[in-house]
DNA sequence: GGTGAAATTGCAATCGATTGCAATAGTGTG
DNA sequence: CACACTATTGCAATCGATTGCAATTTCACC
């Protein structure tokens, strides 16, 4: 049975039960070796023994650091959908377990938070030290303001090479282009691509699907781009719209999302369309169910555990003084059955 | 272009410009009626004209109250999974919207966090007003003593009933009665169980399995109860093994998760086993792609919208000196493809 | 004009910990 | 024994806002 503590313990109760002064106590505490190792050592034992922690809110204060760093996610204003995309949700874990690592504590706004002014709510306000962005930004000018407001903070995204602010992401590009060059070689000749192409990350998707048309020699048809949220329905919904609209000659799909995927997958397979016989299908992002379809979804991988670390590395250093880059990160092809027929050489 | 604030400003320095005392500076920005309206209105004014924030640690200090909230994801040892269960997710995009709207701030603790005692770490160092713990609790003692120690705190779970605490959760027997009860109605009569029933809501589950069983006047055979992990591959694994082992006369599976539930179903059409037509699938938590596999997953919806707002609602109920009462959510069942063949009424 | 009540405003203490600087004690040396 | 130095410890200011209580001003009314 747990002792119930009377009443919450400050520091100056420790000091008057060691005989010490409040000063003494507060150096004792944190192990200032200038303290006489055995007043150290008591203090810190009769603080264990009374379960005396430190007041943060007066730690903050004095010391001019929250030790917070608040976790902003963006979010769709159209889809409302953010925090329950699984690929935040990991990157978001990542985050989490780091900052704990590295001593910080993590705010989280929500969707509704997202609406008041980041800087003053979050910075200017003190209640945190720095700022994480994660978001498939269409680009959002709020962004732009806070990197002249000197806060500091990184942002999950994609990097275009010339922001005024680090970002941190995946190489959307490279992954693109792997995903359709392999949907080439396995034959593809019209490839649709879904994705809204006004959120900046998706737009690098779409140049790489660029890229590799082009390396192929193939036009890109833009009647084959089809803007689509980032939800399984709106992939669903596009794929029997494509269907309707009668572009019965396509032969290959990439979407922008694994969930994307999976209701373009869902539509193809309700018309009778073989995945990936007559359809191949790739994906992006690797979340847990795209192993677990039928067909299993051949997508493309991120590497969330290295951004996520990314992020906070990169934010504490700019918060101690030194400087952030913005990072692209490699990313990697996951062959699964979707995409998985015999392997023909394009002519 | 915003104009870059020199420095912080702090309430003496608005005060100063307003031509008023502190006391009468803090006052008029809480719009306290006690200070005439003019001189509130000026304030006000000048104070938005510099984006001065009041600083969030030095209030906190004063008035003994963090405005925030500690949300604590309890995770299973063994699997390390949880913040990436999409379900949790989804609850926790409801909890951060509900914090918000009623004006607190969300900690997010992450799995290490947890290793640390949460009532020290968050409460005795007023970092938090309050806990939400939630997890796929196996029973913790560690929330037991937190009922002992004055901290207020809600949890997501199973509530026994006779707990010292409060417990939001759904009705997972009622949901798990529904599900088999459908499944038999389906004309399956050996139907086995997945999900690990040392975690008291999947326990919960597993009475109510037995519930429908027993009301068909079937026995449960425990060798039909496999613990299985949260996760797909756990599933798929398990699935793996019972076809291994040659309980080849199955024709239903409940899964206590949708994503056990994915996993299995991969297993079954691996093997050739038609579903739902040999063997019928029925999931719980309804999570977004659910809907979207082949065949789509007849599954168990939690109302997760009622259950984070109940939390947080509760909570501060809790905190402001009322009660927290414990409740139990009623639960739905939506019926998809995998559990969908020719009704057969049981013998 | 006087008087009490109401409306405004300011003084100063307070929340709890940290830290620069001064004070004291202890040690070694010539 | 005096002096210089180092090792320890404590005093008091400080971070920025809030709030009980007192002080001052304003009014209404007799």
């Amino acid at each position: 049975m747990a002792i119930k503590p009377a009443k919450t313990m400050t520091l100056s109760d420790i000091a008057r039960l060691a005989g010490v002064s409040e000063s003494t106590a507060s150096r004792a505490l944190r192990d200032n070796p200038v303290i006489n190792a055995q007043t150290r050592q008591k203090v810190q034992q009769i603080a264990a023994d009374h379960q005396f922690k430190v007041n943060a809110t007066a730690r903050s204060l004095r010391t001019q650091k929250s030790h917070t760093i608040a976790v902003i996610i963006l979010f769709d204003a159209k889809t409302q959908q953010a925090i329950t995309d699984p690929f935040l949700l990991d990157i978001l874990g990542v985050i989490a377990d780091e900052l704990t690592h590295q001593g910080y504590d993590m705010l989280l706004s929500s969707s509704k938070t997202t609406d008041k002014d980041w800087r003053s709510y979050y910075f200017d306000s003190k209640r945190a030290d720095g700022l994480i962005i994660i978001g498939q930004g269409e680009h959002d000018e709020r962004v732009e303001q806070l990197s002249n407001a000197g806060v500091p903070f990184v942002v999950w995204g994609a990097a275009s090479g010339n922001e005024s602010f680090p970002v941190i992401g995946s190489d959307n590009r490279q992954g693109a282009q792997l995903a359709v060059s392999h949907l080439l070689s396995r034959g593809c000749k019209r490839i649709a691509f879904l994705g809204d192409i006004r959120h900046s990350e998706i737009e690098m998707r779409y140049l790489g699907y660029q890229d590799a048309l082009q390396a192929a020699s193939i036009k890109a048809e833009p009647a084959l781009q089809l803007n689509t949220d980032f939800t399984a329905q709106a992939g669903y919904l596009q794929t029997q719209q494509v269907l309707f609209n009668q572009l019965a000659t396509l032969d290959g799909i990439f979407a922008a999302s694994d969930a994307i995927a999976m209701g373009a997958m869902k539509a193809l397979l309700e018309h009778g369309i073989k995945v990936p016989q007559q359809v191949a299908l790739v994906g992006f992002d690797d979340i847990a169910m795209s192993a677990y379809c039928t067909p299993s979804l051949t997508t493309v991988k991120q590497d969330t555990h290295a951004g996520g670390k990314l992020l906070v590395v990169q934010l504490l250093s700019r918060i101690n003084g030194g400087k952030a880059a913005s990072q692209l990160l490699p990313v990697k092809l996951i062959e699964r059955q979707s995409s998985l027929r015999s392997h023909i050489i394009a002519t």
